[in-house]
DNA sequence: ATCATTAATCGCAATATTGCTATAAAGCGA
DNA sequence: TCGCTTTATAGCAATATTGCGATTAATGAT
């Protein structure tokens, strides 16, 4: 149906996933990667580097200040985004809690 | 349109949001908790694990196994699923690639 | 051979996502 | 004020995703 069953899942379960589809897809990646690079950036500055319209790169911000991965402020008629460095380690942390998980000794007869 | 422009982004940017896409599904994230802890299981025991259909769970399992984080070996009538432990490490190393492209004093006013 | 078990696939319906154009909203400068 | 710049939102069309029931395929047991 097109309509995932949150409600079935832990919160840490639909958190984890809510912050991998909110980096899972190349636009977004190549926001982060961009933003890496320059520490700030103004919408504008995306639109000029990325080849997608601008309400499409508007949006795709808004889903990646959605989980909190960046933050955006006003500046006069611009907004300036940059990566929250507090949650970017949390999310950092999160997802090397899952894949510390794996122990080497994993046994499987795969 | 729904449907993403991938062609305009690098095969690493693509990869990247592959990965990040598929574990970004609470059922999925908690599929690999499951085989984190049991090692390997077949897809019965997710079946009975998780509060989804037979053919849900498959098809989760199946989008895993397309980006490579898990392997199935058929096993009489059953298909044992595991984690992949080489390609869950390069998995880890690329997602930290980017958590620590973030330096500590990177300056942004917001 | 027949039946049971297990998993994958088909095909559907509902919802979500992506991208665009057009438009609004908000601030700045002349 | 009026226009310019910048970003956000509305609204649309196309495609993707999610989930299910029904079915198929494949193996093993009787």
């Amino acid at each position: 149906m097109g309509l995932t069953k949150t409600e079935n899942f832990t919160d840490a379960q639909n958190q984890m996933a809510s912050i991998a589809k909110a980096i899972g897809h190349p636009a977004r990646v190549a926001i982060l990667q961009h933003l890496l690079k320059v520490n700030s950036c103004i919408c504008g500055e995306l639109v000029d580097e990325l080849p997608l319209a601008q309400p499409t790169i508007s949006r795709h911000l808004k889903e990646l200040k959605a989980v909190g991965i960046l933050k955006g402020t006003i500046e006069g008629t611009s907004v300036n985004y940059c990566i929250d460095g507090e949650r970017w380690r949390e999310i950092q942390a999160l997802f090397n809690g899952l894949f510390d998980t794996y122990v080497a000794d994993q046994s499987c007869d795969c």
